[in-house]
RNA sequence: GCUCCUGUAGUUUAGCUUGGACAGAACGUCGGUUUCCUAAACCGAAUAUCCCAGGUUCAAAUCCUGGCGGGGGCACCA
């Protein structure tokens, strides 16, 4: 039982609204100094509408909520009508629900929704731009599973681009080492090769003769530098799936670039657009010979393909698009790609005979999340209107997920050898002329400062210990910050700064879990199946508060896919538990007293933890 | 030029969808708490023209209009 929507659907009935949504936006938690768990300023509205005095209404309100289930006390202030939670009987329905499962939930119904994230060209190491859209796809992938639907991960793998034809240009062309023994070959290709070639470019225009000739055999296939590319897109590719294992990011399928042209999905999507009619052949003017989607508004027909035949990102986009929604007759084959660090399988398109005859179903969609920047918004507006209307009467839906890239402070632009820092406010970072920062360093300088810190706390951890709990607080500290804030805003990243380890953030949330199960440690006991419940004091009921509302927090982050929701819980359960921490005795309680606080404890907990495992936090007994 | 996003304490920010009570935190600053389950914690103090101007409303950080500041997009690039 769910005993906040029981209260909200008692509400509802009561007060004779029209539904739970009704309900909900008359339904306030923020009391101020007031008193109360929450407020309803239904009385304000109807006020007005009926033009009965403000306070009359109140009291009608009052008493129709009087004698609630779970509801102890109501009050009239100014309008609103406060109520507060009768803990005790709501404790004792807590007490059948709270488990390890706690908040998980049927909401998404077991739908199959696809959520495509990462999506990083092949040729160079994963920065912390990146970081953002892995966290956030990953954490919502998380969070649908947990509110019940059936998620599918991809990872869409452009292997045909010019970045990747400029590290063949590097290897094959300017003979430039292939590897260097003891660097990392994402980093090396990236932060060398990538960099090296895009200066001789500008020094000598001429050479990118060479990434035409690059691009144009890798369309072609079967020839030596396609070969050559499409080893080094595999070796780029594990080295930074490696780094996304490390932050506990993973997949269930990699979709390459390269196989949607081969699989001649681009063209079977191409008919069918000529077929329905949303794509036209300009004849005359500026766009002539080329084939444009008409968009809904009319001076901004995209051009999907050139006038010398070939089809541009976008069209590609649409296809696969398609693909995902299964709108094409056709699907791609299969192969394994190998196992990852949560023991899941992952899958991989291919164009080899070995494929796989049984494989999961990836696509045939109808709900599909695209976790891409915002500097796409317009591609994807175009894909979307283009799939949309492909699978008219489908009730397809796609979704692009869009959030703000991350930039660099003016200090941090500075040392990393850019100039010209005085003017802006902040500073994109660019692979092609190596300014940005590595996933793989950053995280490599929190380890270190964690460590640090660890020493100095003279825990009684070993050595080994420690260092799982550094490389831990690293991993969850950098992805609780990429997902914490509003993801429309830009954040701009200062080294320094992010080393400074701000309190209250995913360090001070594992080392609220450590005192949770360092309690529960010490206790010795097993939590007993028959509590009787006590008075409440205030901070227990706070942490109450917060369990109880746990499982409608998970609905509504799935329902807006907003993780915001899911970090300000965390961050509210940790400070609220902390406060219980410092003045409530557990141990030393008497012992039926005892015996409810470990449960509370156990029940935080849970819940702690099931909130933390939908970020990508990695939870922590003991630091 | 057209267009999208954004503007809240010194700093990072919540709240804006659905208008309502003193705008909620955190960092930093200042002061306090350790014979007691991990002080990576807790408690207290100071700190906000909610970018500006108009409008709607009994009521605006929230909705509308106009400005200003910041960022992005507007390719036969990916």
């Amino acid at each position: 039982m769910n005993i906040l929507s029981e209260v909200l659907k008692d509400i509802t009935l009561r007060l004779g609204l029209k539904n739970v949504e009704e309900t909900k936006s008359y339904f306030k938690t923020q009391t101020y100094g007031y008193g109360g768990d929450f407020s309803i300023t239904l009385a304000l509205k109807e006020s007005k509408l009926r033009k009965v005095p403000l306070q009359k209404i109140a009291e009608e309100i009052k008493n129709k909520l009087g004698g609630s289930n779970f509801i102890k006390k109501i009050e009239v202030v100014n309008g609103y009508v406060n109520c507060w939670y009768d803990y005790e009987r709501i404790t004792h329905e807590l007490l059948k629900e709270v488990d390890n499962e706690y908040g998980k939930s049927h909401f998404g119904n077991n739908e199959k929704i696809m959520i495509e994230h990462t999506s990083v060209n092949p040729n160079k190491a994963i920065h912390i731009g990146h970081v953002r859209n892995s966290s956030i796809g990953d954490s919502l992938s998380r969070l649908l599973k947990f509110a019940g639907y059936n998620v599918v991960v991809t990872n869409y793998i452009d292997d045909t681009g010019a970045q990747v034809a400029d590290n063949v240009v590097g290897v094959e062309f300017l003979g430039l080492p292939r590897s260097r023994p003891g660097t990392k070959i994402d980093h090396y290709l990236g932060d060398e090769v990538y960099v090296k070639v895009n200066k001789m470019y500008q020094e000598d225009p001429a050479l990118l003769e060479k990434r035409r000739l690059v691009l144009k055999s890798i369309e072609e296939g079967n020839n030596k530098l396609a070969f050559l590319a499409r080893d080094m897109v595999l070796e780029v590719l594990k080295a930074q799936l490696e780094t996304l294992s490390r932050l506990g990011v993973f997949y269930d399928l990699i979709n390459y670039e390269s196989h949607i042209l081969a699989y001649k999905f681009w063209a079977t999507a191409f008919a069918q657009m000529k077929t329905i009619g949303v794509v036209k052949l300009e004849t005359e003017g500026k766009k002539k010979g080329c084939w444009v989607f008409e968009t809904s508004s009319p001076d901004e027909d995209k051009i999907l393909v050139r006038s010398d035949g070939t089809v541009v990102y976008a069209g590609k986009d649409i296809a696969y698009a398609m693909w995902k929604h299964g709108l094409l007759d056709s699907d791609f084959r299969y192969k394994k790609f190998g196992v990852q660090k949560n023991n899941e399988e992952l899958w991989t398109t291919t164009l080899d005979k070995d494929a796989e005859i049984k494989h999961p179903i990836f696509n045939h969609v109808k709900h599909s999340i695209s976790i891409i920047d915002i500097r796409q918004s317009y591609e994807q507006a175009v894909v979307k209107e283009a799939v949309e209307k492909l699978g008219k009467g489908k009730d397809i839906k796609y979704v692009h997920y869009e959030y703000g890239v991350v930039a660099l402070s003016p200090n941090t632009a500075k040392k990393l050898g850019m100039k010209e820092t005085e003017e802006k406010e902040a500073f994109q970072m660019s692979g092609r002329k190596g300014i940005y920062i590595n996933a793989d360093d950053f995280l490599g300088k929190l380890y270190e400062t964690i460590l640090e810190e660890t020493k100095s706390k003279n825990s009684d951890l070993t050595e080994k210990e420690r260092e799982k709990v550094a490389e831990s607080l690293a991993v969850s500290t950098l992805r609780y910050e990429m997902v914490r804030t509003d993801p429309q805003k830009i954040i701009v990243f200062d080294l320094d700064e992010a080393l400074k380890l701000e309190s209250k953030g995913a360090v001070y949330i594992d080392y609220t879990l450590s005192r949770m199960a360092g309690i529960l440690r010490n206790a010795k006991l097993g939590i007993k199946n028959n509590i009787s419940v006590p008075e409440l004091n205030d901070s227990e009921k706070r942490v109450l508060f917060n369990i109880l509302r746990f499982p409608d927090v998970v609905e509504s982050a799935a329902k807006s896919l907003d993780l915001t929701v899911i970090s300000n819980f965390l961050s509210e359960l940790a400070s609220d538990f902390n406060g219980f921490y410092t003045n409530t005795t557990v141990l030393k309680a008497e012992d039926s007293v005892r015996d409810f606080r470990l449960w509370l404890v156990n029940a935080s907990k849970n819940t702690l933890i099931n909130a933390m495992l939908m970020l990508g936090l990695v939870p922590l007994e003991r630091m």
